[in-house]
RNA sequence: AGGCACGUAUGUCAAUGGUAGACGGCCACCCUUACAAGGUGGAGGUUGGGGGUUCGAAUCCCUCCGUGCCUACCA
């Protein structure tokens, strides 16, 4: 019976129609106790997303006031090809708790997904699959391959938009964009061609980061550098003299291979030691070949020999010298790495590493080789399939951003944007970059991409348009090729803020959703991605495409290393959904916040532990909730309201005050931080015992029924407040709720079905928030505590009732104390409590000293050792005399109070009063016991 | 090499220059009718070392040690 009972689609109207309401079902309270002790995550997380998502519930179209705020968010489009991590579920769980937020709070959200085609990637991908069916895309050709990867996307990529629906985020799927998608192609096309009519885009030779086994050239930030031990070959090139004298000029390489393509020697301008060498002519071993030796400030005297062999073809720095000083290029290794004719018939050939090992022997054999030493140093590596990068000469389409860029940068320095948080050290990181920002070489030689929309006549001229159409039109013929490269993929992903918006047309979405409202993305793709997005939405719509950005932190694993799949030390987050329940899990994450944080299981599972704890109020709620209802009335009769709901109240308006207030700041620890203790502490240890006594009474009264009703409908706001964090545990328990309705939907979603992700958010409500009800509260709590403390440090049996005595001069307290003696003697487990303005207790009793100098002591005959017990005391004396030392030295630096404010010194002065007080309080206790 | 962070309880992390906390773990006692994934109570810290500024420093400055990240270069 239960079973079903539990069944989402019908317990509710089977244990909450009116009709049970009104005729107080016996057999309700045995229903209910059939609710598991435990919670079991799985249940809820199989079909509540759906019904979400059935009703539309994620799309901005459910809120229908037409005034309503706006706030939108893109995904950082994960890798068609990628799977769930650790950082993806850290960032959307993030999005996740501000979107759902916003929602509650009546906004108009949208929290849009998609996927990058990442063209290197996927490209692998397919191609290894090609490769087991003994094929490579070159059997295939260009047209069959792109399917290919289609197909493939269609079959088995976006694994991860299926497991976004597992961690609950609530993006709108009839949004979901693809970089490859006519749409978003025809907007780098528009951006393409609007940038060359700009004269921002261009074509040209340079040196580039070459991977042989990609076959295509790879941005700075596609290559990876990593440290390498390596060797420092120390080669003699001899010099050309008119006497025919042997001398010789050693210069340091680690690839000696490229020698074969030198075009000169550099030593500094001012090293003395080679000024009367430059201008003399080398004979190049091995190549028959004469090269200069020249002068040029780039070379470091004090590093090496002094003396650098220039290779303007096969390296970048190499490169810029041969242009300075014109000289030619030899190109004596190929596109797969291999030396091509113009090494030599020696090498034509050879692998790069064979023909360094040859170049080495024949100078050893020459007795050119001066020396050979261990050497460590940094090595380039395709971040992708970590070959070693080439850096070769070829023609490519770049980007110049110096234009772009100050844009950006005049953003920052006059309005701040986009903010980001941690602003330190990320603001400055991201403007030191964009300073020093390059050309951006967009073209890959890959397949899989948007290709150039350029287009060459046989006579090799360009033209470049948005069409091929276009572009025959504008050559007069239509004998044209098109262009076979690519754009690298951030070329279209930097558009993606407003190319997803529908842009270049001026659609509804984007008037409306642009500029979005907050980047969540991980550290390492600000440069890549974030400060391009900048660039290109200063660019293309004149306003920044997010007002802050927040940076995520790491999660790394337990011994403080990154995960990566190489290590093979990440963890899923699939598994720690399946252990812990994906609400757990979310906690975790938004703990993670901004830190870099040591993956901790212990962690999830105290978080787990507390949906549990969550879970077991609300069964407790329930199994008492005959005759309640959640409503807004339930603390109407204010003037009359005992003081546990009054502090209940003040506790609730606080911590919606202050998670509203963290959110704000991004501090979504500090909003987890509130939301448990506010739940464990104040509902659960305290609020729920308080109002026990009532609630739980055998027979059905009006006060009964009220308590019950105050009762759930402080469960049902603390249900909402957590929604966005945990919102799997939060919807199945609402819905049980009694008296849930569209009454409580957010007046911007009435008329949609009742789901606590369309309720709306508490907001604080200053006129509730009681200091005075929490002070009493407070001197109950701390009166139950200290009884409850002599109890355990006297090991008084917990069946055990005592006699509790209190002292307190104050008038006031006294009646705080009184009014509130039920509670009192049910929680620390008394037979009586009698309140007086002096204590006078019995000889063989314990005491203690209450906050604000009420005494408190309980009467033990038999139980008391006089002497230990006076020990006792006096260990409290020492520790409250030792705090007491502090401040008095405070106090009596003449300093101190000349310099510090005034509430300061004034504040001190009224702890030190206090502590006097219960120091002679417990002075007294002591001698009492002689 | 330069730059930027970080170092707090046994672990993971908090703390506008003003009483150093939370969770987990640990110890003791309790299956008290929502919850043992629980309850009650408890132990545990010269905030990495040293110096300085200040009435007052985990917090600001200097320095050393350790860790991490970024950028550039390394012929």
């Amino acid at each position: 019976m239960a079973a079903s009972v539990l069944r989402y689609e019908n317990w509710r109207p089977l244990l909450y129609n009116d009709a049970l309401l009104k005729t107080e079902n016996r057999k309700l309270k045995t229903v209910l106790m059939d609710i598991p002790k435990t919670y079991d995550p799985k249940q809820a997380e199989q079909h509540i997303y759906a019904r979400w998502e059935e009703q539309g519930c994620f799309a901005p179209e459910i809120n229908h006031d037409p005034e309503a705020p706006i706030y939108s968010i893109v995904i950082p489009p994960p890798n068609v090809t990628g799977s769930l991590h650790m950082g993806h579920a850290l960032q959307h769980t993030l999005m996740d708790v501000l979107t759902r937020h916003k929602r509650m709070c009546g906004y108009r959200t949208l929290w849009l997904p998609g996927m990058d085609h990442a063209g290197i990637s996927t490209q692998l991908m397919v191609s290894r699959e090609l490769k087991k069916e003994g094929l490579t895309r070159h059997d295939l050709g260009r047209e069959k391959f792109v399917e290919r990867v289609w197909q493939w996307k269609h079959e088995s990529g976006g694994q991860i938009l299926k497991q976004m629906r597992r961690e609950g985020a609530s993006v709108d799927w009839s949004r979901e964009r693809f970089t490859m998608d006519e749409g978003l192609s025809r907007a780098v096309r528009e951006v393409f061609v609007r940038l060359y009519e700009d004269g921002l885009i261009y074509r040209g030779d340079r040196i580039v980061n070459w991977c042989p086994t990609d076959q295509t050239v790879l941005s700075d930030l596609e290559v990876e550098k990593t440290p390498q031990a390596g060797k420092l070959y120390y080669l003699q090139y001899p010099l050309k003299t008119t006497n025919g004298e042997d001398r010789r000029i050693t210069v340091a390489t680690t690839r000696p291979e490229t020698m074969l393509g030198d075009t000169a020697v550099a030593v500094n301008p001012g090293d003395e030691r080679y000024r009367e060498l430059v201008g003399v002519t080398i004979s190049l071993p091995l190549t028959g070949r004469e090269i200069p030796v020249i002068a040029d400030e780039y070379v470091d005297a004090e590093f090496g020999t002094g003396a650098v062999k220039i290779t303007p073809a096969h390296d970048p720095n190499d490169w810029e010298m041969g242009v300075r000083h014109a000289l030619p290029q030899v190109f004596v290794i190929d596109q797969h790495a291999r030396m091509t004719e113009d090494a030599g018939k020696d090498f034509f050939g050879l692998d790069r590493y064979k023909a360094r090992e040859l170049v080495v022997e024949k100078f050893e054999a020459l007795g050119l080789l001066e020396k050979v030493v261990d050497y460590e140093f940094s090595i380039s590596k395709c971040e992708r399939c970590k070959t070693v990068i080439e850096p070769l000469i070829s023609t490519q389409w770049f980007c110049r951003m110096d234009e772009l860029r100050d844009r950006a940068l005049r953003l920052m320095e006059t309005e701040g944007k986009p903010r980001f948080t941690p602003e330190v050290p990320y603001r400055k990181v991201y403007t030191d970059w964009l300073e020093n920002l390059r050309d951006w070489t967009i073209s890959r030689q890959l397949w899989w991409g948007h290709q150039i929309p350029a287009w060459y006549t046989s006579e090799g001229k360009v033209f470049v348009a948005r069409s091929v159409e276009e572009a025959r039109a504008a050559a007069g013929t239509e004998e044209l090729t098109q262009d076979p490269d690519v754009l690298d993929t951030w070329f279209s992903s930097w558009l993606w803020p407003f190319s997803t918006l529908g842009w270049p047309d001026e659609t509804e979405d984007l008037k409306t959703f642009y500029p979005t409202s907050v980047l969540v993305t991980a550290r390492d793709i600000i440069f890549l991605w974030v400060s391009r997005m900048v660039m290109s939405g200063m660019k293309f719509i004149g306003a920044t495409p997010f007002h802050d950005v927040f940076i995520t932190g790491t999660v790394l694993d337990k011994h403080g290393q990154r995960m990566s799949k190489t290590k093979l030390n990440g963890i899923d987050p699939m598994d720690v959904f399946e252990k812990y329940g994906v609400d757990a899990t979310r906690l975790v994450l938004a703990s993670v916040g901004s830190t870099d944080t040591r993956w901790n299981d212990n962690q999830v599972e105290s978080y787990r532990n507390f949906a549990n704890k969550i879970w077991n109020a609300a069964r407790f709620c329930l199994m008492n909730s005959e005759g309640a209802k959640v409503s807004p009335d339930a603390f109407q009769t204010a003037a009359e309201l005992p003081l546990h709901d009054r502090w209940i109240l003040s506790r609730l308006n606080k911590t919606a005050r202050d998670v509203d207030e963290a959110l704000k700041s991004y501090s979504f620890h500090e909003a987890v931080q509130t939301l448990y203790h506010f739940f464990w502490d104040d509902f659960c240890d305290w609020y729920i015992e308080l109002t026990k006594a009532d609630v739980t009474a055998e027979e059905s009264s009006p006060i009964r029924n009220a308590a019950r009703s105050r009762l759930v409908t402080v469960l049902e706001q603390a249900l909402r407040l957590l929604h966005p964090f945990m919102p799997y545990i939060t919807e199945e328990l609402w819905q049980r709720l009694p008296g849930v309705d569209e009454k409580l939907l957010h007046p911007a979603y009435t008329g949609a079905q009742p789901t606590i992700m369309l309720a709306a958010y508490p907001q604080r409500d200053a006129g509730l928030i009681d200091e005075r009800a929490e002070s009493e509260m407070n001197a109950v709590i701390d009166l139950i505590s200290r009884v409850r403390n002599i109890r355990s440090e006297l090991s008084v049996k917990p069946g055990d009732r005592v006699r509790v005595l209190v002292g307190a001069n104050d008038e006031k307290l006294r009646d705080v104390f009184a009014a509130n003696t039920d509670q009192i003697a049910r929680l620390a487990r008394a037979s009586e409590i009698n309140i007086h303005e002096r204590l006078d207790a019995p000889r063989a009793s314990a005491r203690a000293v209450l906050a604000g100098g009420a005494e408190v002591a309980v009467p033990l005959e038999g139980l008391i050792d006089f002497a230990q017990e006076r020990e006792r005391l006096a260990r409290e004396r020492e520790k409250l005399q030792k705090e007491a030392a502090k401040l008095e030295a405070q106090l009596a630096n003449p300093q101190f109070s000349e310099r510090a404010p005034v509430e300061k010194v004034q504040e001190t002065r009224e702890r030190l009063a206090d502590i006097a007080q219960r120091t002679s309080a417990l002075q007294q206790m002591a001698e009492a016991l002689k």
